[in-house]
DNA sequence: ATCTTAGAGTACGCCGCGTTTCCTCGCACC
DNA sequence: GGTGCGAGGAAACGCGGCGTACTCTAAGAT
């Protein structure tokens, strides 16, 4: 099967001080833990150095994976991060139902401002300069950067309508996308953090004069 | 002095047809020549082939120049092509006053929308990934693709404001800039053409709730 | 115990980067 | 009208990431 090739020189005996671990020998991960091992890596370079400096090169290097690996798994950089993603987003559960509309809105936006503080902001920032290139992209990352945003809006404008709170005439997608638009845009062009006087503007200012029921 | 070299074949008499022309000793362009040569193979490749695809070695075969031509002026792709968006800048002079909030909105988002459309579009959507990380660029950046584009909507929301068509509350650059942050939110996500509808729908379900006086 | 799969490591060719070298043109100055 | 010099054009360089291929081997399945 195959030329002999030249051997590799199996490193006799040497300890490998500089060597970062030789996987064909250690525990070698597998399925699972190696592709939660790959987001891991891929989260901290995010971070470190952002989208822009992310390279297949320098993840397979940080989980200590071969980059033919990674490319099993994913075809491009920015499926890989749009993937990795998945793994910090946000739980909706973690935002209460407290009766009033300014409140839930305000705990909404800066719940979705600290979430863009982390990794997952970073990713947005350099996936959306691609997504457009792959239609497949496009629907992930609408997805998981988007969509999820304003239907939890709508949920609160809902909540407020049968309270007599918000007009009905708010109640459209439009209207529920403008808190998280505005808020997005905020970040791509000033970065993080966003500061909280801007979520408040942005509640005061602007959602509650467009959704409130006229006095 | 120096090696003579391989003489590059000066194409004797022949048509050259697949030669670039040898600007070495064809005619040789200097200064805002060269410069207006590079900003206009920089705005064609933003349409062509957009700014993921974009190179320097690109742009300077395109406008027949040499790669160090282009460094000389510029040290990064970022800054050549904000630089070279400076050319198809929209003008204001273009949007009447009609006397009228929702028709001048509806006008000026339009324009804007066809501005997108260009090449300048398709700079803004990969320029907004990479400013960040410079602050010339982000200074640049804002001036030429963010602000110019609320302070013309402040403008129209005072005049309407004398006319009684808008409420004073709604006179703060939060507001204003609520419009043009939509429209470019739909841009980056969704691609351009802008659809008219939804150009109408910011305007009429968002901006005039948003900024009518109570009746 | 054997077979199959999948992962690790390495090397390869390609291309764009940003720089440097060498030559040549165009311009201004005399 | 010659001459010097600064600017431009072409080409080559080393670097690094890409995406692929190949070898060897550990881990799991049979």
């Amino acid at each position: 099967m195959g030329s002999m090739g030249s051997s590799p020189g199996h490193a006799a005996g040497g300890e490998a001080e500089t060597a970062p671990f030789d996987h064909r020998k250690g525990p070698r991960r597998r399925g699972d833990t190696l592709h939660n091992a790959i987001f891991e890596a891929t989260l901290e370079e995010l971070a470190e150095v952002g989208y822009a400096e992310l390279t297949m090169e320098r993840v397979a290097a940080r989980a200590r994976a071969s980059k033919a690996s990674l490319y099993r798994r994913w075809s491009s950089r920015a499926e890989l991060v749009a993937d990795a993603v998945r793994h910090v987003a946000p739980s909706r559960d973690e935002l209460p139902d407290t009766g009033d509309v300014r409140t839930d809105l305000l705990a909404l936006l800066r719940y979705a401002a600290s979430w863009l503080s982390g990794p997952a902001g970073e990713a947005a920032r350099g996936l959306i300069a691609e997504a457009l290139r792959d239609p497949e992209l496009t629907k992930a990352v609408r997805a998981r950067f988007i969509e999820s945003g304003s239907d939890f809006v709508l949920d609160i404008l809902r909540r407020g309508a049968t309270r007599g709170e918000v007009r009905p005439g708010a109640l459209t997608p439009r209207v529920a996308a403008v808190g998280p638009a505005l808020l997005r845009q905020h970040f791509l062009i000033h970065g993080a953090p966003v500061p909280d006087e801007v979520i408040v503007e942005i509640v005061d200012d602007v959602l509650m004069p467009l959704v409130r029921s006229n006095p």
